[in-house]
DNA sequence: CTGTTAGCGCGTTCAC
DNA sequence: GTGAACGCGCTAACAG
């Protein structure tokens, strides 16, 4: 295992020499540094992380926190985020948090704490205030993708909008009787992503005059928004459009009603939220937040924090946008 | 920032005591532990990574290498080895590698090279010789799931097998042409799994008789599928089946059947191979190969290898199933 | 511009 | 069962 002092005696220089040439911090004639650095070539060495790490305090490593790594929209973001972290050199570190107290406060209190990483990212994480300050007690910089909670630098679509933009598109189409699937009134926080999909969904009708209306709370997943689903189309009045808060409840959505012999978009309009790569072939109209790009951003937000800069005080807001793919479309009756 | 000697102070005992309370390594008393262990939670003292990785070697961290992270079986698996890894106090650092040549060798010379990792598990990566050298190089346990390379440790299931038992499915019910969608003679490599599957096919058909059949190259995606698909059904003489190498695929072709006015099974049957979520969703008949117990038994294999067991030699095997979901059925004419 | 030196924070001998 | 002291491999400060 080649170390630092092998490649300062090859290229005799000192191991001092040595760390300036390949780090880039501190000078060095041009002429020593391409010796150390053919040495270093020659020899095959790569700085060890932890001796490096030690004597430093920076890792070269970023923690993403998520609490689940098989869903499209996470592992979406998260691949947006390795991209722009991997063309920068840093390493990732994943934290995937299940809902199991115990364990997250390990992850929390230890497996995060253990120093490995110079900043964090987290991905649509609902933080309990303890969790939160823990994460801020790193003392390291943290982007939070679509968190919810005001301690911490976000960055995050207005939700609100976009539950706003999904409604007015159907009022517009001329629809009176709406249903939503999303967020449940009674476990999601008030300030969570999906409930703030619900309320931009509420308000919209309300200054439409609109009070009546259905929600059916769901999972997020393709077959909790197909059950959803099924029950709100089962009604006899059963309502002429659906707007559910992700793009897999919208397509479970579209799934129920085919199964019930009910026709998107004649017989029943569904929009979705995500821009799920799946929703082309179910031909589904969406609200677009560009999963990718949002981890993208994450990952310069961080950079740009390692790199000194003052984080944006606040909310950074993303992007959205509709995609109007045929699953809508002014009522029948 | 509190540090091994806070805690020695505030339990009146030295340093090298503490760190023996802690890690469980040396005989402490059971009176001085306990008062240790409660300094230590009371200064919410966490080890350093880097100090204790510099001191021991260890880093209780694996490396999760991928070629895709947001495609279902690469995040499955990895949620499977998350959750088995994290049980167990490990940290994951992830290692997405695209295509890109110089990114790739920035990967596997600079950044896996660090002394970050104990221990390696690849997912479906196809490694080329300098790389898989590189791989071994890092003196640790390194685990290949699906990864046709003969050098490492591999657990995988059995394609050849997996190929010939979706087949003898098709043939089982009659079919005579069969078609099949997946690897890319030209450019897969002979012992990948795309290749691996296809062969699984080509020897049944050959033992049947069969000398006829068509092979369409695609790339594992919806859209991939749908296309060769499409190819496929729009001849004269249309296979009566088709056999899809990947869930993602087989949906594809179910969806260019449908716009093709083509009813699945009656007019043309389609099987794939994964265990799709979503196949439940187009009655899809496949053969499920467990991603998520794919991750973990992985995940298991490089722990009980850092406990020192020795690897199993040659390749561990991975069970696989045919479900059969109504996507099959026998031919019309 | 380069070398010397002193840690970074911890684990582990080796005495006691 | 416990403590003192050294070293893991590297970087930063200081001299020169």
């Amino acid at each position: 295992m080649v170390g630092i002092d092998d490649v300062a005696r090859a290229a005799g220089v000192s191991t001092a020499t040595v760390s300036r040439a390949l780090s880039g911090r501190g000078a060095v004639s041009t002429a020593t540094r391409d010796r150390v650095l053919s040495a270093a070539g020659r020899l095959g060495y790569v700085v060890s992380a932890a001796a490096s790490s030690l004597a430093t305090g920076r890792t070269r490593a970023v923690g993403v926190v998520v609490p689940f790594l098989d869903r499209w929209f996470f592992s979406t973001v998260l691949a947006g985020i390795s991209d722009a972290l991997v063309r920068r050199g840093y390493d990732i570190t994943l934290y995937s948090v299940s809902a199991d107290a115990a364990e997250r406060r390990r992850v929390f209190d230890d497996h995060l704490r253990r120093r490995r990483i110079d900043a964090v990212i987290t991905i649509a994480l609902e933080l309990d205030a303890e969790e939160s300050v823990s994460l801020r007690g790193l003392g390291v910089p943290i982007v939070a993708i679509a968190g919810p909670h005001p301690l911490l630098t976000t960055l995050t679509v207005d939700d609100l909008a976009v539950g706003r933009l999904a409604t007015a598109h159907l009022l517009g189409l001329g629809h009176r009787r709406l249903a939503h699937i999303g967020a449940d009134a009674v476990t999601d926080a008030a300030s969570s992503v999906p409930t703030l999909r619900r309320r931009g969904f509420e308000d919209s009708l309300a200054e439409a005059g609109i009070t009546q209306y259905d929600v059916e709370p769901a999972d997020f997943t393709i077959d909790g928004g197909s059950r959803a689903a099924a029950r709100l189309l089962a009604r006899d009045d059963r309502p002429t459009a659906l707007f559910a808060a992700s793009d897999e409840m919208a397509i479970g959505a579209i799934l129920a009603a085919r199964e019930l012999g009910l026709r998107v978009p004649d017989d029943v309009s569904i929009i979705g939220v995500d821009g799920h790569e799946l929703g082309r072939w179910f031909g589904l109209t969406t609200v677009d937040q560009f999963a990718r790009g949002q981890g993208e951003r994450a990952a310069e937000a961080v950079l740009s924090a390692l790199d000194g800069a003052q984080p944006a005080p606040g909310r950074g807001t993303l992007p959205f946008e509709l995609v109007d793919r045929g699953s809508t479309a002014a009522p029948h009756d």
